[in-house]
DNA sequence: ACCGTGACTGACG
DNA sequence: ACGTCAGCCACGG
C-alpha cells in the first residue's frame, strides 16, 4: 500500500536519518538510495516532503552547501533559519563549515536494505 | 505514451 | 576560481 513512490519512500527514509546540526546533499541521498544520478528527483521528493513531518528538508543542501531550496520553504530565510536553531552557521545562502557538518549517509550506514 | 519541468551534478572553457 | 552547457531521473499534464 505504498501510496508514494517507493524512490520516495526511500528518499524520506534517509532524510529522516540526517542527525541534529548536521546536513547532506542531494546527491548523498540519490546514490544512498540506489539511484545516484536522480539527484534532481531528490528535490522534486522533498518538494512532496512538506506532508511528512520526520523529513527535516532543510538539512538537505546542495553539494556546495547552498541553501537552493530555501525558496521553497515559503518565506526566504525560513530554512536558514532553523539551520542556525541547530547551530549550523548560514551566511549568504552558503553553509559555513559545510564540510564538517557534512553527514553522509552512506559513510553512517543509513543505506536502507531493500 | 510524449513533452516539459526541476530543492542537482559533473565537465568544460 | 567562476560562469555556462549538457546529462540525468522521476513526476505531472
Amino acid at each position: 500500500m505504498a501510496e508514494h513512490s517507493d524512490f520516495f519512500e526511500r528518499v524520506y527514509a534517509v532524510v529522516r536519518q540526517i542527525p541534529y546540526g548536521r546536513v547532506t546533499s542531494y546527491g548523498a541521498i540519490a546514490r544512498a538510495v540506489g539511484a545516484a544520478k536522480a539527484s534532481r528527483t531528490v528535490g522534486y521528493a522533498m518538494n512532496a516532503s512538506h506532508t511528512l513531518p520526520d523529513v527535516p528538508a532543510h538539512r538537505v543542501v546542495n553539494r556546495l552547501g547552498l541553501l537552493t531550496g530555501k525558496h521553497h520553504f515559503g518565506g526566504m530565510n525560513a530554512m536558514q533559519q532553523l539551520l542556525e536553531e541547530e547551530g549550523i552557521a548560514v551566511i549568504d545562502d552558503q553553509v559555513q563549515d559545510f564540510k564538517a557538518l557534512f553527514w553522509d549517509p552512506m559513510l553512517e550506514g543509513a543505506i536502507l536494505h531493500e
